[in-house]
DNA sequence: TGTTCGTAACGAACATGTTCGTTACGGTGC
DNA sequence: GCACCGTAACGAACATGTTCGTTACGAACA
């Protein structure tokens, strides 16, 4: 099988094309994309853009997966991370990134879904990374703690942005909407008490007030969590 | 458009065949998925374990991601509730039934992926969400954070089962992790000196550790962080 | 009984992701 | 120059989810 990488640099020249690269095919991704929708990206409209044929791109992505990981890579150089190095609290200029990061998201949606799977593992996401473990080291959150609570501070915000894929689409989000309101406003107070008493609040809040809440959230949890004892693993090199 | 339930009662006999419901179906899918896996519950496999065809069944299901919400709630059914009543530290009890409900998804990893768009409305869900709320509130956790936090827990979990679900394929999450890996340790100090420094820790843990940590987080999380203020809006009903 | 209407069930067709066997090219060695 | 080898690129084929137009059934009505 081959390696996965731009690194299977064409030795040959079939009839005055270009040899495909993988940085070509993820800006040709991109690039559609933003004409025409994530939905638009297939390996077939790919392909023809690149005058070649959907089984080529397989040489240099493994999958629509790692090809929608690139893509979200790419997009990440968008999220601002200026509150990094800025003034002020550093859990609201934590949040703002965060937020930043999620609006990223909620505009590509179909690409929280892939990002849930496939993680990107390019430049912009180091750098996303590495602001959000300085944010942290500046509030003085242990780096034990900040290194698995960064993970879940991004789980959190892709989940949500795939969520919102869902919401966001017309008939079929609204009727699952409506079931779920009618499960919960049905549930009776003998068999469900608490939902019966919180049904309201369960379904209340604006996406961004949730969201807002969950990264306070998380934020704090993290800060004040202590990892467990390291076992009895001796340290690395 | 028809109604997605199991209304339309069929009022025709073709040839000898019992007409198609949704519980008929749903519990077709179940069965198929214990026998031969999730991945082989599709359209056609179900349609020919029901004797019809493919097209027949968004009668009563609206897409495949809809029949695995219904399946994922009659698994929801082997979740252990009995911590629910039982005597002990409400926050020990809390962790061991979101255990039980990510254990579930782990056993069936794509549900979870369904389930992080499409989740269910089931009985078995309420009967999971009234049990998470019952232990929030034996922990004096306030009915409005308990109500937005029960989320972020079963997001939680389902993401974490989600993202499992391809950790645990074999040489494609392998090379992905390995990826991954490469670029954390590859991060220079100079550029990225958070990560150089947390490049260890940040891969480090047992699953089931960092999964435990991360419910202790949350709980603690949202055990203090209040909502914020209702804003003006009026006291609904 | 005949007609009308709504819809469950059906079949053909389409789009999409992917695999696998084959072709053709470029590099290397003799 | 020729033969061999590795692999980028290709094309056919397959599986899968889904849509849309059509058929056939049962209920209601005159």
């Amino acid at each position: 099988m081959t390696v996965h990488s731009d690194g299977p640099r064409s030795r040959r020249e079939r009839p005055a094309k270009p040899a495909l690269t993988r940085p070509g095919i993820i800006a040709a991704a991109v690039e559609i994309m933003r004409g025409e929708g994530l939905e638009r990206v297939t390996m077939r409209r790919l392909a023809q853009q690149l005058d070649t044929g959907p089984a080529s791109l397989y040489v240099y992505v493994r999958n629509t997966a790692e090809l929608h990981a690139a893509v979200l890579d790419e997009l990440l150089g968008a999220v601002d991370l200026t509150p990094v190095h800025a003034e002020g609290d550093w859990r609201e200029r934590l949040e703002t990134v965060l937020v930043s990061y999620t609006t990223v998201l909620f505009e590509h949606p179909g690409l929280a879904r892939s990002a849930l799977v496939a993680r990107p593992s390019g430049e912009h996401y180091l750098t996303l990374i590495e602001g959000l473990l300085a944010l942290l080291d500046e509030g003085g959150v242990p780096g034990a703690q900040a290194a698995w609570g960064v993970d879940v501070l991004l789980q959190h915000a892709t989940a949500t942005a795939a969520e919102h894929a869902t919401r966001g689409r017309a008939a079929g989000a609204q009727q699952e909407w409506d079931a779920l309101t009618r499960a919960l406003h049905g549930a009776r107070e003998q068999t469900h008490p608490h939902i019966a008493a919180l049904a309201a609040e369960l379904l209340s809040g604006a996406p961004q007030d949730r969201l807002s809440w969950g990264f306070h959230m998380l934020i704090n949890g993290i800060a004040q969590t202590p990892r467990p004892t390291p076992s009895q693993e001796p340290p690395r090199h």
